[in-house]
RNA sequence: GGUGGGUUGGCGGAGAGGUUACGCACCGGAUUGCAAAUCCGUGAAGACCGGUUCGAUUCCGGUACCCACCUCCA
């Protein structure tokens, strides 16, 4: 069986992966908040767990993993666009705008990861569908003794988990000491997390020994992968932005609530995304989402294909070189393996992927098969990786009519070629280039044509 | 201030204590009416300063610079 070996952020080391049940292999990944499009950081930790489950799936098999994915549908941020639509006029009550909001939210997050060619998990759990659970485990940390009620709250007492600040590597102390923390005068402790808080009239919220409100950030990983994964799972990932405090608080959480548990045993956190060599953000004015790059015409397996091409744990720089050569590639391979049936993947590629996930190595693995035009294997091996699907390929399938189009200009240039007018089919071919066709004359005399980055539809269709 | 990560050839980007990463670009050759594509081939690296070692870009320490987190954020 392939050694899978993952970097733990909860160890800092490379180790072997060894699953709880090898039958079932239970991962959890934090997944969006539903207030708006997914941007394109978004799809960093979506793309390397889609990976890692098909290597798993391919490990150990499509039925012995199970893989969730929550939608945090509670949040302020949701309210705020839910209130925005009531001043604005909507006739509706704030409850029907909110849930308006989430499922229009869910429904462009579906279609924009459908598009970089990300299974859906297993089970996409909704935050407002585990209030009970969440209620419960509330009761199980206080009966603990790990929380307290105060002024319609529940916190967190991070003093009663000695371990708290483990998996980030920090001390309460320290993190006391130089950070901006908000202190609620019923705070115990300025390092205390909200579990629950309380909802005015205006905000959704559920009945709870602690009167009408609504759950924390935090609580919801931890009721919901307890539910559908059980108290103790393999993997649990996200950004590594979120191993402080959304990670750290979920281990508290879970692990004080099932102390004989030992929640999720490896922890995997990517990094984050720049673009152009700087940090994405709405002031610097490089912010933009997944569906920005689809509308602009730019393939999901082109966006797919770039984050591959760095490993996970380190900064990923979004470029225009970058995308122009993953599509570059993409072309290629997409023409070596057309009309090929996909063979067995190949042992370079997956002990690349089998190593912490080598994204980058294995698209080496790839350039190998395809330089030596084993068709077969290249297909079969970019599958696992998600590339060269079906599904991903119809951006590589060129229209018919403007191929009529450019196929008649191709003629008429092989024909001035015959007949020795190198001026003209010289002429015609650097029109063609100038439209984004690049013409190659071949020994057999077959028409041969390939587009550039530069390709335009509209000018091909004035040379004729 | 605290914590974590990074610095590799023109660019992107991996692994490994000693043997070619790889891709793109460049250069040389084959091929071509000329090109393109393709094939063959040559170059080119590991921030800086020390240490360990027979040998380090790879391990350890320091310095510089960069980034992230500590506040909603993947």
């Amino acid at each position: 069986m392939t050694r899978i070996r993952l970097t733990n952020t909860r160890t800092r080391r490379k180790e072997d992966f060894t699953p709880i049940d090898p039958t079932d292999v239970r991962l959890y990944l934090c997944g969006p908040t539903v207030y708006d499009r997914a941007h394109l950081g978004n799809a960093r930790p979506v793309l390397v767990f889609d990976v890692l489950v098909r290597l798993l799936r391919h490990v150990y098999g499509d039925d012995a993993v199970t893989y969730v994915r929550n939608f945090t549908d509670v949040d302020d941020k949701i309210n705020a666009e839910a209130q925005r639509r009531k001043e604005a006029g909507s006739p509706l009550p704030l409850e029907a705008l909110i849930a308006e909001r989430t499922e229009e939210t869910i429904a462009w997050y579906h279609a924009d990861m459908d598009a970089l060619g990300a299974l859906r998990p297993d089970h996409e759990p909704r935050a407002t569908g585990y209030i009970p659970q969440m209620i419960a485990m509330i009761e199980t940390l206080i009966a603990g003794g790990h929380a307290y009620a105060a002024k319609g709250h529940v916190l967190f007492d991070v003093r009663s988990y000695p371990d708290y600040g483990k998996l980030s590597g920090r001390s309460v102390d320290d993190m006391i000491a130089g950070a901006r923390v908000e202190v609620a005068p019923f705070k115990r402790d300025p390092m205390d997390f909200v579990l629950w808080k309380p909802s005015s009239d205006d905000l959704p919220g559920w009945d709870s020994p602690w009167g009408r409100g609504r759950p924390g950030w935090h609580i919801e990983c931890s009721a919901m992968s307890a539910e559908l994964l059980g108290d103790s799972f393999d993997i649990h990932g996200g950004g590594i932005d979120l191993q402080f405090p959304h990670h750290e608080n979920e281990i508290a959480q879970s692990c004080c609530a099932h102390p004989q548990a030992s929640f999720a045993n490896v922890w995997l956190h990517n990094e984050m995304l720049q673009v152009e060599g700087k940090k994405m953000s709405k002031s610097l004015g490089n912010f933009f989402t997944v569906r920005n790059l689809l509308d602009q015409g730019v393939p999901g397996e082109v966006i797919r294909f770039v984050f591959l091409m760095t490993h996970y744990r380190k900064p990923m720089d979004w470029t225009e070189a970058k995308r122009q050569e993953a599509e570059a590639t993409l072309r290629k391979w997409r023409d070596v393996t057309r009309g090929a049936e996909a063979g067995q993947p190949s042992s370079a590629l997956i002990e690349a992927l089998a190593d912490d996930l080598n994204t980058a190595g294995a698209l080496a693995a790839l350039h190998d098969l395809a330089g030596r035009g084993d068709a077969e294997r290249l297909l079969a091996s970019a599958q696992m990786m998600g590339l060269l699907t079906d599904q991903l390929g119809a951006w590589s399938t060129d229209d018919e009519e403007l191929g009529a189009i450019i196929m008649r200009i191709a003629l008429e240039r092989r024909a001035a070629r015959k007949a020795g007018d190198y001026k003209k089919a010289d002429e015609i071919r650097a029109l063609l280039e100038a439209a984004g066709v690049k013409l190659m004359d071949t020994a057999s005399d077959n028409i041969a044509w390939q587009r550039s980055s530069n390709f335009d539809p509209e000018a091909i269709k004035a040379i004729e």
